[in-house]
DNA sequence: TTTTCTTATGCTCAGTTTGAGTAAATCTAA
DNA sequence: TTAGATTTACTCAAACTGAGCATAAGAAAA
């Protein structure tokens, strides 16, 4: 029960740096798109969030407008000299750096590695591998229990039945595939993966990445983050397909505007876009100060009177 | 950018398990209720959570419910020689073990340490000292703008003006009160501070005790996680009471039982229980497989059909 | 110039959820 | 038997949501 100094481990800090460029949800990559960048922690520094902060700023010379801690793990695959790592995994949104290509790091669109999540173009094409391969593994199963169980885990994460997706369950459907088998990272090489399933990356990557987006999606309904996204002035169209572009869903586009405005997020630049095509779009910033005015936590729970 | 085995640094966990008995919501504490049980993390375990799991059971005889990581920080604080120290800390449900007493480790009810936290009985009585103590701190900044901001910031967390509380603000309410001196944590032992504003804990304790009341306050709301801290069979007000400690509100009875009626969260177990006073209540239990069945995130987005 | 196409923006309307409260039911204790 | 205390069943208006129609305001085609 007592502290002791037991067991150093290495610590290191992995960045999900994510911005949306063209209507995609992008990701910063290293190692030609097979990894996210990360570093040591270095004891200097201040706090692990000003760390990887600044760290980050140095990266992309760009300011990182929002921060979040994603989750610590114990990693078990890659040991070091007698200690073990902890990796930290931290949020980060931003605007992408200008220059784009082929350099190392680089962004790239998120639905590369976890194809299964974009609806919004209906239902992807990685769904028919997924319900095959997931009908098989529950099949597997000797247990009657297990079968039926693994049958309604898959129904609950991909709703195979009613064709739409829960959003937020991003990690759960990675996890799922991963116990399944169904992507590279679960086992030692076991041959033929599905190429619709997506790219792997190293590590654990990519159930960080699908930490960072099941995150990032639940976020974006209760605070106004998706504007660190965003240029300092747009249309709301343009907000739309930003939020359309994380959470992998088309929007009723009438009631996304009401939703915007009734919550008084924006205001008038007095500018107009005409680059739609059709009638021109009134220009709208965020407005900051909201931030300030407001708490953001809209209670669900039957609250008494005095 | 590369991973590199620099600093090593000690990690430990520390938990923060809640229990709700006699309508009170209290955490295991030791050393005389100073501090959050911790433990230093063993290179053996699997993993740090099933680590933590297998600690906590061993120290409470009682099965874990639900546990959830809730934040990783790097301790200035403390230091050990040479290297850092990491803590990770952890939100577990359990119910209480029989043995109460003033033994080690023991629950105490949580509002002892923040009790401004608790508005079932209105507003608490460190709301007077809190009100003083911020008006003081603003006042006794400098710049206009960093008053106005200050000011701001203690009308959002407190909502002094209203009186009413955002009972998910718990985390940044600490905070600030830490940020404007007026808890003991803050400084090294500035003399008086006003005993109205609860016990303070070692190390950063009382302010990972914050996050998990925040984390749990925020999480009843859309997942059923409350039944972890229930017996077997309760009343549908046993329950709401359960729900009042968490959330330090009370609730309006006719509305919080329609809420979990047509959630279908529970079902009769046929029996009565003649021990509330006047029309004996039904018992219930919760329906686990609701777990199974459904996926839990209601959506705030405008979804298009199609 | 007029028409057509396209997108932005305004508005309606029914169905559902929520906040708040009244009323009846059913037990214990006086 | 009655008073007191609670549980449980309804009611009702206000607010919110989902879905869609209608109009406005530009650009491009005819």
């Amino acid at each position: 029960m007592s502290i002791e100094d037991t067991n150093p481990a290495a610590v290191d800090l992995i960045a999900v740096l994510v911005a949306v460029t063209d209507e995609e949800p992008r990701v910063l990559t290293i190692a030609d798109g097979k990894d996210l960048p990360s570093g040591p922690f270095e004891s200097g520094q201040r706090s692990l969030q000003a760390g990887l902060r600044s760290w980050v700023e140095r990266q992309t010379h760009h300011p990182l407008g929002y921060i979040e801690q994603l989750y610590t793990f114990a990693d078990r695959d890659r040991r070091r000299g007698g200690g073990r790592a902890i990796s930290i995994s931290y949020l980060g949104l931003t605007r992408e750096a200008h220059a784009r290509g082929a350099q190392d790091p680089a962004w790239r669109n998120w639905y590369r590695y976890l194809p299964w999540e974009d609806w919004r173009d209906g239902p992807p094409a990685a769904m028919a591998a997924i319900e095959k391969g997931l009908q098989a593994w529950a099949g597997a199963a000797d247990d009657p229990v297990v079968r039926r169980d693994r049958k309604q885990r898959a129904e609950i994460c991909f709703s195979f039945t009613d064709l739409h997706l829960n959003e937020e369950l991003a990690l759960q459907r990675y996890e799922l595939l991963y116990e399944a088998g169904l992507v590279p990272e679960a086992g030692p090489a076991k041959g033929n993966f599905d190429p619709t399933l997506g790219e792997p990356m190293g590590h654990d990557h990519r159930r960080i990445l699908a930490t960072a987006i099941a995150r990032l999606r639940a976020k974006i309904k209760y605070r106004p983050v998706v504007f660190e996204l965003m240029p300092d002035s747009f249309t709301l169209f343009h907000l739309q397909r930003a939020v359309e572009a994380l959470a992998g869903l088309r929007l009723h586009k009438q009631n996304f505007r009401r939703l915007i405005e009734q919550q008084g997020l924006v205001e008038e630049t007095g500018k107009v876009s005409t680059e739609t095509g059709g009638r021109p779009a009134k220009l709208v910033r965020f407005r900051r100060e909201v931030l300030q005015e407001r708490a953001f936590a809209g209670t669900k729970l039957p609250v008494a009177r005095i």
